[in-house]
DNA sequence: GGTATTTTAGATACAAGCTAAATATATTGC
DNA sequence: GCAATATATTTAGCTTGTATCTAAAATACC
C-alpha cells in the first residue's frame, strides 16, 4: 500500500521553514520585515520560523548593525538573520580513471578546500581505488581546515551511467562493482552520505550553477575532451532515462559527417597526426593545433573547420530531439573551443530548424567538481529540515 | 519578489483532499477505515475530508449496502464513499488538417459521446476551423447526453510544436495564429479552459494512461504514420524543450539509413511505388503493402524489412539519447506495426547498447483523444481542490 | 433469543501552526 | 523631551490535525 505520509501541522513549518531559508541563503543578511515580504507570512510566524532554524543551527541572529548600515534608518533596529554558510561542508568529488579530484565547499557553495590524487594504475582494485578516493577528501578537508565530522553529503561523479537512484547500470561491471563499494565504505568510514552521478549529469548542473548556462531550464553540456557525453537538463531537471544512459552520444556513429563520439581534443590529434602533424615535426597534439591555428596554419585552421562543423551536425541532432535553449561545450577543452563558436553558431541552421544558443565553458576541468558541489548541496537543501547538524566543534 | 503563497493550515487539508480523493478516485467504493490505511490519517480527518469531498461534489456518500456486499461480515456496516464520476466531463481533441475528432469523458476518463467534424478545405480561414471544431465538440457533448456547462477542461492535441505553457511556437505562423483564436473562442463560448499540446505529446500521454506503455515512466511514443513525430516522457513527465519542440525528428536527415522522417505509411507507399507498385497492377498503398506480405509477396516482404531496418535506426538513436524503458509504434498504421516488431527487435541491439522494448499501440487513430481526455483530466485532478463543480442540472 | 464480540461512528480534549490585532520597544528627527 | 516610525512581542482565535473514550450496529455463539 501506498501509505503516503499524512499532512500533519508539522508539515507548514517544515515548507515554511524551507521558504525562508531559501531566502536567507540568497541574502546576505534577512530581517524578519524582509522574510514576511518574501514569504507572505506573518511576523509572528517568520519570527517563530526563525527561531527553529537558529535552534537546528541552519541560521544565525547577527549582532546589532552599527549606524553605518544601510537600510532604512529610523524605527526600531530589526532583528538581523544570516545564513550559517559554516554549519556544514559538502565534498565534490571528480572521480576519472587515472585522478580524483575533490573539492569541499560550505553550504553556500564556496569552494575552500582541493586536492588531487592520482591512481598508481588503471587496474587497481577497487579497495586500494577507494583509499585513494578517500585520502583526496581527508586532505581536501584539511586544506578546508575542517574535519569529517562536518560533511553533510558528497557528491560523486563517474563517467558511468548512473540512475537517478545513484545506481551504476548492472551491465557496466567495473563501474557497479566499485559503486556499492564506495558509498559502503565512505558510510563506514565517516558515516557520508555519497550521491552518485554521472559525470556530464554534474558538468551540466555545474553549469547551469556557475558556468555558462547560468538560470537555463533547457540546457545541454557536451563534455566534449576525448568522447562526448552530454548532460540534459530539461526544465530545470536532470535526464536519466531507465538505466541512467540518457545522454549517451552512441548514435553518432551512424549520424552523416560524425561517425563517432570522439570528442574535440581526439579529433584535432587524430587528423592533426593524419595529415603528417605540425609542420615543424612536432608532435601532433590537440593544444598544438589550436595554437597553430591561432597563428594562421592553414592545415589547423582546415582541422578546426572540420571540427566545428562535426560539433555543429552533434548539436544539430541534440536540438532536435530535445530542443534546448543553450548548448555548452565544457570540459578541458572548452578554453579552446571558444575559437569554434562562431562557425559552429553559423552552421547550426543548415542543420536543424530550432538553433539552441552555443557557448564555451568558463570554468575550465573543474565543472564535474562544481557540478558534484552543487549535486551535494541540492540534497543538503532538500533535506535541511530533516538533517541534524553536526555540533560545532 | 517571488510571493511564495504562505503555508497556512489550510493547505493541509487541500493536500490531504488530494490523496483522499486519488484513492476513492482509484477504488470504486471506499469506506473510512480503508482511506485511514491507504493515507495514514484518523478517523476524524478522514470522516472530515470526506465531507468536505462531498459538499464540493467530487465524491458521494453511497446508501447502507445490502447484505450481499463483500467485505468483514461483522461490526458496524461502515459508511461507504465512492467518487462521483458524473460531477463533470472533460473533452479531448484531435484537431488534424483535414479533420477534428472529440471525445467526452467522464472524470474517470470513460469516453461517453464522440464526433468527428471535416473541415471543407484545408486553407479555410481560423474562424471558420474554429467554428468546425466547436460543432465537433457539442455533438460529442450531445451524444454524451451532456452540455457545455459540465465540461471542466479541454485537452487539445495540434500536429505543431507546443511548449510547456500550452503555446505554439511563434514561427509556425498558421499554428500560432489559430491557437490564440482557438482559446479565446472556446473560453468566450463556453468559459472552457482548453489545454494546447502537441498530438505526439498526447499519444504519449495516452500510450501510458490506457495503451501499450501502462505504467511506464521512461517511455517514447512514435506517432509514425505519414511523418515521424515522437512523444517523450521521462521520469513520469512529458518532455517539451525551450519551445516544444522536443520530440521532432528533423536530425533523421542526417541519419544513416535513415535520410527522412517519412513514416511507415509514407515509405510502404513510396517503395512499393517505386518498385512498380503491386504484382497484380493495383495502386500502392501502405495497407496493401502489408496486405500482400502477409500473402507472403516477396516484394512486400523485402520492403517491410527495409522499413523494420529503418525503423530500428530511428530508435536506436532516440534509445542512445533518451535512454527509454519502452518504445510504442503508435498512430494509424499501429495495428500493421505488430508484425515488424521480432525484426526490429532483433536489430536494435546492432545499433544501441541500450535497447527499449518496442511495442505497437492498441489504440489505433484514438491515441490522440485519449491523450488528449488524460492531459484534460491531469489538470482537474491537479486543481480538484480550487475548481468549483458546476450544479447538476 | 439474549449476550459477547467485532467493527465502525461520533464526541471530547488537546497540540501545532498560522493569522490578526493590540501593545510595547527602540531609534530618528525636530 | 516628544512625535513619528519601524519593528518586536503578546494575546486571542481559527484551522487542521492527533489521541482517546464512548456509542452504535452488525454478526456469532451459547
Amino acid at each position: 500500500m501506498p501509505h503516503a505520509a499524512a499532512a500533519t501541522p508539522q508539515l507548514l513549518r517544515r515548507v515554511n521553514a524551507q521558504a525562508v531559508l531559501r531566502h536567507i541563503r540568497g541574502a546576505e543578511v534577512a530581517t524578519g520585515t524582509e522574510l514576511m515580504a518574501l514569504t507572505g507570512l506573518t511576523r509572528a510566524s517568520v519570527i517563530a520560523v526563525c527561531e527553529d532554524l537558529i535552534g537546528r543551527g541552519w541560521i544565525v541572529e547577527l549582532e546589532p548593525p552599527g549606524t553605518n548600515s544601510e537600510g532604512p534608518r529610523k524605527g526600531r533596529p530589526a532583528r538581523r538573520f544570516a545564513f550559517n554558510r559554516e554549519a556544514g561542508f559538502v565534498l565534490g568529488l571528480d572521480i576519472g580513471a587515472a585522478t580524483t579530484t575533490a573539492a569541499v565547499a560550505d553550504l553556500r557553495g564556496t569552494v575552500v578546500g582541493r586536492s588531487s590524487e592520482s591512481f598508481r594504475a588503471a587496474d587497481i582494485p577497487a579497495q586500494e581505488r577507494i583509499g585513494v578516493i578517500d585520502r583526496a577528501c581527508r586532505r581536501a578537508l584539511e586544506a578546508a581546515g575542517t574535519d569529517p565530522s562536518m560533511v553533510l553529503a558528497v557528491g560523486a561523479g563517474i563517467a558511468a551511467p548512473v540512475d537517478r537512484d545513484g545506481n551504476v547500470l548492472v551491465t557496466q561491471r567495473f563501474w557497479s562493482l566499485f559503486d556499492v563499494g564506495l558509498r559502503s565504505a565512505l558510510k563506514e568510514l565517516h558515516g557520508w552520505t555519497v550521491l552518485l552521478e554521472n559525470d556530464a549529469n554534474l558538468a551540466a548542473l555545474g553549469e547551469r550553477w556557475r558556468g555558462s548556462g547560468a538560470g537555463v531550464d533547457d540546457l545541454v553540456v557536451l563534455l566534449a575532451g576525448e568522447r562526448l557525453g552530454a548532460g540534459v537538463m530539461e526544465s530545470g531537471r536532470l535526464l536519466h532515462g531507465r538505466g541512467g544512459a540518457a545522454g549517451e552520444m552512441g548514435y553518432l556513429d551512424m549520424v552523416e559527417g560524425v561517425g563517432s563520439s570522439d570528442g574535440i581534443a581526439a579529433l584535432a590529434r587524430q587528423w592533426s597526426a593524419a595529415g603528417g602533424g605540425p609542420s615543424d615535426g612536432g608532435a601532433a597534439s590537440a593544444p598544438r593545433v589550436f595554437e597553430d591555428a591561432a597563428a594562421g596554419d592553414p592545415a589547423a585552421l582546415a582541422i578546426l573547420s572540420r571540427i566545428s562543423e562535426r560539433m555543429a551536425r552533434v548539436i544539430a541532432s541534440i536540438a532536435s530531439l530535445i530542443n534546448p535553449e543553450q548548448v555548452v561545450i565544457s570540459g578541458a577543452v572548452a578554453d579552446s573551443a571558444g575559437t569554434l563558436l562562431p562557425e559552429i553558431t553559423a552552421l547550426l541552421p543548415r542543420f536543424t530548424a530550432t538553433p539552441p544558443r552555443v557557448t564555451a565553458s568558463p570554468l575550465g576541468d573543474a565543472v564535474v567538481t562544481v557540478g558534484a558541489v552543487r549535486h551535494a548541496l541540492d540534497y543538503v537543501e532538500a533535506n535541511a529540515m530533516e538533517l541534524t547538524l553536526p555540533a560545532r566543534g
